[in-house]
DNA sequence: CTGAAAGCGCTTACAG
DNA sequence: CTGAAAGCGCTTACAG
């Protein structure tokens, strides 16, 4: 096509190999696929030929004639979000231990991008689908369900839509973050949210509304603020709560990158965590712990639920329906909602 | 295969689509593949019937055939390292907005995980591969550039391997750093080092010990400790250096996970980041801003390494050969290398 | 502008 | 255990 391409050599084919160990291309298709019906001569011929050739099996071309793939499709919310990260490389290592691939796909909080990856995974004819899912239920979701494709939900599911999942009982958490909260004698606490669009952005607001009712917080609805789970929405947040004519004393996000944004605009405005203004951040991330005030987290385990999505997606795979999996939150209380003896201890 | 398969819908091929709108099936692919040759009531008729059907192309007939694809591979090191997901996020960004989609693998520091993703990028048949190489070209490496397929490196190269890559210059960064330190009084200075298997890893070493010389900072071996880019390397470094019969009284990390890790242990033995212990990590991560003790860092613009290699990611399919892009980095000094005028401002 | 036909690189019943 | 042959779902010269 044009004079780079020229330098290329030739793409090696299973004819190739099959010419090379002197067989033919059905037995050396045989070998390579690890079929039990080969000799050992065959076998020895063929690896040696395809290796000094340089194989590489031409992927396309064996799963349009097998229908069989050892490539799975994550699709993560959002890369960036150290939750995410963590469970992408959990689940890949998972994976990789079963002898499968795993290709990333980053949805990047928006439906269309979830789309689009989507369309892909089921153009690639991927073995299975581990998804955290955007939205209700988008067309490209309908289709890798209706195509059969073994798919299992993690962190979020779609109400609906009946697929095993792997999720996180926030409730638990949240629960002992306002119980905590309240005995320190809090009664405003701002709320940021995640997205009315995500299971976890409504199932967590339902928690804390619920326990701030509970435990006798004010219900005021000025005190939570609907975010997207991205750090700029968690800088709002945190300004809207300060602007409030009755400033709360306590502030809960409900994901680690909004908790960042909030942090950063605690920050700017002067107001010291811990003694000005309570923080508690679901999810644990490595350095809330090196804050100078370290944070009170809602904790939970997230290289459990990578392992455990990809055992679940091998069951699908396997034509089994496994039983959905919920994974317990629990609070973790650091100095940024205890209310310190002394201002500062030197 | 089994009852859970036999909910699926059968598969919907462009015949059935030819079928419903009363053409062939190679004028079916011609409307679908975008084909000028066609006539609007068949393009119609198509379309129409495509839509109703909810066709999804086989990405392996059509790659069978056409040795194209719009899909890109991208290798990271480590998914985790937030320099790597920022880096992955801006790629994908770029890469759809030309209408590319793109296949994450992640290396996680590991040669033999990197081949893993080569040898299913080339089995995938991408119509490229952008790529943080591990190592001194692996096998997998080797058969990625044989088969021509395109490819850029990122932050990282291999000596002896020529292809197009977008880098950072860390030399400015780290003599900045190092000059600054000089100034303040220090004399040993701690590095901990990204290992010597990468390109990164030798560079900024070089650039640390070469500038250590020239602003006379004491050049004993011991100062230096050879980590691996990940958090536990950084703590275990860190450690190293402070056990040393004559501590420094500064230190510098690789890279930010490293930075983290060093960072927890000197927290867990109490000493002061600033005054006890002057830090700088390679990388500005936003939360480095929020420590109690602002981080200094030397920065450079992630966004700007993303966008830029899949625009020459793009220029090599094209049949280019793009000039290689080095991109700057520069000290931005924080409180954790001023000796504060009082031990706590309050 | 359209259709019939060949073929991309593999795998898999089918005979032997 | 092996080979010849068919076919997976597309695309693309080749005629018309």
């Amino acid at each position: 096509m044009n004079e780079g391409e020229a330098l290329t050599g030739p793409i090696i084919t299973i004819k190739d190999v099959a010419a090379m160990a002197g067989v033919s291309p059905a037995t050396a298709s045989r070998v390579l696929s690890g079929n039990p019906a080969t000799s050992p001569e065959a076998m020895a011929k063929v690896m040696d030929a395809a290796s000094r050739l340089g194989y590489h099996p031409n992927a396309q071309a064996r799963a349009l004639r097998s229908t069989r793939t050892n490539v799975i499709g994550l699709l993560v919310s959002d890369v960036r979000n150290p939750f995410f990260a963590d469970l992408a490389h959990a689940a890949e290592q998972a994976a990789l231990a079963k002898g499968l691939v795993t290709l990333l796909g980053n949805a990047n909080e928006s439906i269309e991008q979830q789309d689009r990856y989507l369309d892909t995974f089921i153009s690639q004819r991927v073995a299975g689908v581990i998804a955290a899912p955007q939205g209700e239920g988008s067309p490209s979701l309908r289709a890798v369900l209706d195509r059969g494709i073994s798919t299992v939900f993690v962190d979020r599911t779609v109400d609906g839509i009946d697929v095993p999942s792997v999720t996180i009982n926030s409730d638990s958490g949240i629960r002992q973050a306002v119980e905590h909260l309240a005995r320190q004698g809090h009664k405003r606490v701002g709320y940021i949210a995640g997205p009315e669009s995500t299971s976890t952005g409504r199932e967590r607001l339902r928690s804390f509304s619920q326990a701030a009712h509970d435990f006798g917080l004010s219900g005021d609805p000025a005190l939570t603020y609907i975010g997207d789970f991205q750090p700029a929405s968690g800088a709002a947040g945190a300004r809207h709560l300060l602007a409030l004519p009755q400033r709360p004393t306590a502030l809960v996000a409900a994901d680690s990158p909004m908790a960042l944004g909030a942090l950063s605009t605690l920050n700017r405005e002067g107001i010291r965590i811990g003694s000005d203004m309570a923080v508690i951040a679901f999810d644990d991330l490595e350095w809330f712990r090196l804050l100078d005030t370290p944070l009170t987290v809602i904790a939970h385990d997230v290289k459990a639920v990578g392992r455990t999505a990809v055992g679940m997606l091998l069951d699908v795979i396997d034509g089994h329906r496994p039983e959905s999996v919920v994974l317990p939150s629990e609070l973790i209380v650091r100095a940024s909602t205890i209310t310190p003896p002394m201002e500062q201890v030197l």
